[in-house]
DNA sequence: TTTTTGCAGATTGTTGACAATTCCAACGGC
DNA sequence: GCCGTTGGAATTGTCAACAATCTGCAAAAA
């Protein structure tokens, strides 16, 4: 009798388990992560309700529970908002990553398996070779799998859970965007630091490799950040005075 | 103009920014820590919906939010039930509260203020007093709020928040309840070195004293878990052959 | 011109009703 | 006696309607 459930078609099961709520949660969380919802901007129950053919209410539960996830931002009687990080909000998310960071170090240093260096191993070969080609967004993604898998590897279900919301609050930052074509060289030279030292088995050595890396991509966040402050108080300036440079190529609004 | 928002009275106010979601939020979240629902109980929509005097609309929603928050959890069709922390995950919190501990000693060392200061010594003398008292439940409410203090001025709102998350799914964590008679001398002890530690302004040492601290309550629990899963099996075998040992005192059941 | 007031549309907050599912106990076949 | 079935009661999932609030604009007042 019970083995019929597990020959069930996958769709089925599917909507077995999950809930509208919950198909809508992720179809939202989705959407935001993917950029299709910009920080700062509007959700609107009904539309978004009729968009995915259901009525408000799973809409609103799962509003609910994008909010205490970080990723939405609920103002009473006005409607609820994609949140977007302030930069001294993600300088803590940093700050926070960097001593979990290290505690995953410490961790691996001590039960990583041979088939689990191998894979991170290979992650690292990909990710130099996104490099080699300057594929900055393939170096992206392989850089977040990296991190995830390191953590998850570490085998605290608690640690995996909270990074992963943090990493999803940083994606919110705006401005970290376009922070990432910089120092791919650089980033992935430490990652082969961090692999040597977790293969090692140096908890010390590991969790410190883990922790500088960490900081290194909060500094240079910092940076890119304060560029970005200036570019954009000059681009203010030159709005007020609209006479002067006439032929500069400026962002368009 | 804008003045005239200050003035409000408080009520007014409060009425303002809170739905009735939010306060049945906290309302159940309030009776969950206060041990009103125990941990693997169910909650009924409309029990509790009638209960508060509102519909079941913003009870789920409420629901929602607490079981993204970790106090309760959702299985489809059947209902919601507070959350049981099991020992694995528990102990992956403590792992975890250790490395924030110990950032936490690391900022507070360098930043803190004299006031703040004399506020946590002040708390550290409180339970001293409460240690000579044997007032378990006076020390274990100074003791949690010596650490969210702490916390809250190492100046990382993201780390307050997500240190009292832990703390609330710790505290659905039974079998914690009853480890605390112990030894509460040797934690005020600790409590004592964590404070000179972090007013000597030694990073390094002030971030080992707390993360050593974290740990050692991480031992504690684990220790004390243990003699519990002892006494239980002992108790499930007395049960098992009610001839012998007529007299002895057994709990109810 | 500037500010205020009043209204209409849009949007969120809340509710009660209905549909779908699970639970439980009584019943009947083996 | 044991197992599966079959009702009905209890509970959750979903929806549509109504109430409350906000927004923007246009007309009236200063």
């Amino acid at each position: 009798m019970q083995s019929m459930q597990a020959t069930l078609h996958p769709t089925i099961a599917l909507l077995q388990s999950n809930s509208l709520t919950t198909v809508v949660q992720h179809e939202i969380e989705r959407a935001i992560l993917a950029g299709e919802y910009a920080p700062g901007s509007k959700l609107i129950e009904a539309t978004l309700a009729h968009k995915l053919g259901v009525s408000r209410g799973p809409v609103r539960e799962a509003f609910r529970m994008l909010e205490e996830a970080g990723l939405l931002r609920n103002e009473k009687n006005r409607g609820v908002f994609v949140r977007d990080i302030p930069i001294d909000e993600a300088v803590e998310i940093f700050d926070l990553r960097a001593v979990m960071d290290e505690l995953v170090g410490r961790q691996l240093a001590k039960r990583i398996t041979a088939a689990q260096l191998r894979e991170v191993r290979t992650l690292v070969e990909q990710m130099e070779q996104a490099v080699k080609a300057d594929d900055a967004h393939g170096y992206h993604m392989l850089n977040l799998k990296f991190h995830d898998r390191l953590v998850e590897m570490s085998g605290n279900g608690k640690l995996t859970a909270i990074y992963r919301k943090l990493i999803k609050e940083l994606s919110l930052f705006r401005r970290l965007n376009l922070a990432d074509g910089w120092l791919m060289p650089v980033s992935a030279g430490e990652h082969r630091q961090i692999v040597k030292a977790i293969a090692s088995g140096d908890a010390d050595t590991a969790g410190r490799a883990m922790f500088a890396h960490a900081m290194e991509s909060k500094e240079r966040t910092i940076e890119n950040d304060l560029r970005r402050q200036e570019r954009l108080k000059a681009d203010k300036a030159l709005a007020a005075e609209p006479d002067a440079a006439e032929g500069v190529h400026r962002a368009a609004r």
